[in-house]
RNA sequence: GUGGGAAUAGCUCAACUGGUAGAGCACCGGACUGUGGCUCCGACGGUUGCGGGUUCGAUUCCCGUUUCCCACCCCA
C-alpha cells in the first residue's frame, strides 16, 4: 500500500470543517483590518530563503527541501530550487519584485502549506499550513510606527478570542536594530567565555554558533548563570526603545494583555526590533501558536529597497488542535437541510428535478436513489443529519405535493412543490 | 539529527510463561414490500506494519526496517 509520505497527512471529514471553519474567521478579522490577500509560489530560488532567512539558521542549513531543477537547453546551468519554509520572504521578494512600495503601505496575509524536513512530532509536520500577514512598505507611509506592531498583535488577539480559543498568553520582547544586536553578541560573548565550561552541552555548542539561543536553555542547572547574563534590554538604542515602549502603551491603551520576556529570540535572522510569540498550555512542547515580529533590514538584505515591515505565522494545524478541545469539528459542520427519498421506479429523474430548484434556494440537499427502500432512505437521512426528509413517490408526484417529514420532531405534513423551499427554511 | 515507547478488523482495544486471532462500535443485509433513531438476528471484515532469524509451532522471543507517539533539538 502506498502511504502518505513521513510527515505528510490527508485531512478528511469532519475535521476538515474545523478548517475551514477557521479559515474563514480569519479572511474575516483580517478583512476588518484591511489587509488583502496575497499568494506566492510554494518553490522560490533557494537563494531567496539563504539570504532572507539565513544561511546560518536551522531552517536553511538543514531542514529544506532543496533540488537542482533542470535547465532550459543542454548547455543551460539548472536552478537550485526550494519548497518554502516560510512566506515571509517570498511576501517580501514579491514586493521587491512588484515595486508594491508604489501602493504606499502593504497589509497582506496569505494561507498555505510550507514544508520542512525536521523530525515529526504532535503539531510538528513535514508539510504544515501557515496563516501569516505582513505590513510592509516605505517608512513614510508609516512601515515603521509602533501603531502597526500594536494593531497587528491586537488583530491576533481579536482572531483568537473570535475562535473561542482561550488561555493564550502573548510573550513580548524587542530584539533591537541590527546594531544594537552586534554590541548585545559581543557583551554575551565576553560574559559566556568564563562560565560557559560549566553550561551544559548544548549551551556550549550554542555560545559558539548562536549565542542568543543560550536564552532558550531549560536545563535547571544552566538558569543562575543565564540569569546573570546581559539582557537585549540594554543594549536598545534610544530608538528602539522608544519604540518598544510606544508598542506596549498602546497594547495597555487598547487592553491586549501581554508579558514582557525578554529571553525571547527567535530563529530566523531577519527579525528586528518587536517580536513575539502566543503560547498555548495544550499544545505539549510545540506550545508556540503562533509568532512574528519586525524585519526591518530583510527588503535590503533581498537587494530591495529599504522597507520596514512586520508579520506573524500562525501554525494552522497547531491552532486547529487548540481548537479541537473546544470547538469539536462536528459542531461546525454544515448539516443537511433535507434529504430527498427518491421512492420507487422512474423517480431519480423527478427528485433530481426537485432537488436543483431546492439547492437554487441556497439549501443544503442530500439525494438518495430509486432503489433504496423507504426505511433505507430514512436511515441515510438520519446518519447525514438532516432536518427535513422529503419524500418523492408516485403519490406525491401525481398530486405535485410532497411528504416533508421533521426528523427530530416527527411531524409530518404534505407541502405544494412551490411552498417546499419556504416550509424547509423555517 | 539524538533518546525512549508503540504498531493486532474501518475505529477503540483483548488474546496467560510461545500453541495457530476475539469483543464492542461502525459498515452491509434481514425481522419491517411507503416511515428513521430503540431492539433482535445474520453476514462481512486480518498476509497481527514490513523483511529476516530462533522454534515442531511466533501476535508473543531476537535482529533489521518503516511509520506514529513522547522528549531533545528547532520552530509555527
Amino acid at each position: 500500500m502506498i502511504k502518505a509520505v513521513r510527515g505528510t497527512r490527508d485531512l478528511l471529514p469532519p475535521e476538515t470543517a474545523l478548517w475551514n471553519f477557521v479559515e474563514a474567521a480569519v479572511r474575516d478579522v483580517f478583512r476588518a483590518y484591511n489587509f488583502q490577500e496575497i499568494r506566492t509560489p510554494i518553490f522560490e530560488s533557494t537563494e531567496l530563503f539563504a539570504r532572507g532567512v539565513g544561511e546560518e539558521t536551522d531552517v536553511v542549513a538543514k531542514e529544506m527541501y532543496t533540488w537542482e531543477d533542470r535547465g532550459r537547453a543542454e548547455s543551460d546551468r539548472g536552478q537550485s530550487l526550494t519548497l518554502r519554509p516560510e512566506n515571509t520572504a517570498g511576501v517580501v521578494r514579491a514586493y521587491i519584485e512588484h515595486k508594491m512600495w508604489d501602493r504606499g503601505l502593504n497589509k497582506l496575509y496569505y494561507i498555505g502549506p510550507q514544508f520542512r524536513r525536521e523530525r515529526p512530532q504532535k503539531g510538528r509536520y513535514r508539510q504544515f499550513y501557515q496563516i501569516g500577514a505582513e505590513v510592509i512598505g516605505p517608512a513614510s507611509a508609516g512601515s515603521e510606527s509602533p501603531a502597526r506592531d500594536a494593531e497587528v498583535l491586537e488583530m491576533l488577539s481579536t482572531l483568537l478570542d473570535r475562535l473561542g480559543i482561550t488561555g493564550w498568553n502573548l510573550e513580548l520582547n524587542s530584539v533591537g536594530c541590527a546594531n544594537d544586536r552586534a554590541a548585545f553578541n559581543e557583551a554575551l560573548r565576553k560574559a559566556l567565555e568564563p562560565v560557559v565550561g560549566k553550561m551544559c552541552v548544548d549551551c556550549q555548542r550554542r555560545a559558539v554558533t548562536n549565542p542568543l539561543r543560550v536564552f532558550d536553555c531549560k536545563v535547571p542547572e544552566d538558569q543562575p548563570i543565564i540569569e546573570k547574563l546581559p539582557r537585549i534590554s540594554q543594549f536598545l538604542d534610544e530608538g528602539c526603545r522608544k519604540h518598544f515602549e510606544q508598542v506596549q502603551e498602546i497594547l495597555t491603551k487598547v487592553g491586549v494583555p501581554f508579558s514582557l520576556n525578554d529571553r525571547l529570540v527567535r530563529g530566523l535572522d531577519y527579525y528586528t526590533r518587536t517580536a513575539f510569540e502566543f503560547t498555548h498550555g495544550a499544545l505539549g512542547a510545540q506550545n508556540a501558536i503562533l509568532g512574528g515580529g519586525r524585519y526591518d533590514g530583510l527588503s535590503e538584505a533581498l537587494g530591495g529597497p529599504a522597507a520596514p515591515g512586520i508579520g506573524f505565522a500562525i501554525g494552522e494545524d497547531r491552532l486547529v488542535m487548540s481548537l479541537q478541545e473546544s470547538a469539536p469539528a462536528e459542531s461546525v459542520l454544515k448539516k443537511p437541510d433535507v434529504y430527498v427519498a427518491a421512492l420507487g421506479e422512474g423517480m431519480n429523474g423527478e427528485a433530481a428535478r426537485l432537488v436543483r430548484e431546492l439547492r437554487r434556494h441556497d439549501l443544503v440537499v442530500d439525494l438518495g436513489d430509486e432503489s433504496f427502500r423507504l426505511k433505507k432512505s430514512f436511515e441515510a437521512a438520519t446518519k447525514a443529519g438532516a432536518k427535513y426528509i422529503l419524500i418523492v413517490g408516485e403519490n406525491e408526484v401525481k398530486a405535485d405535493a410532497f411528504a416533508l417529514k421533521n426528523l427530530a420532531t416527527g411531524e409530518q405534513v404534505s407541502v405544494q412543490r412551490a411552498d417546499l423551499a419556504k416550509k424547509i427554511r423555517q
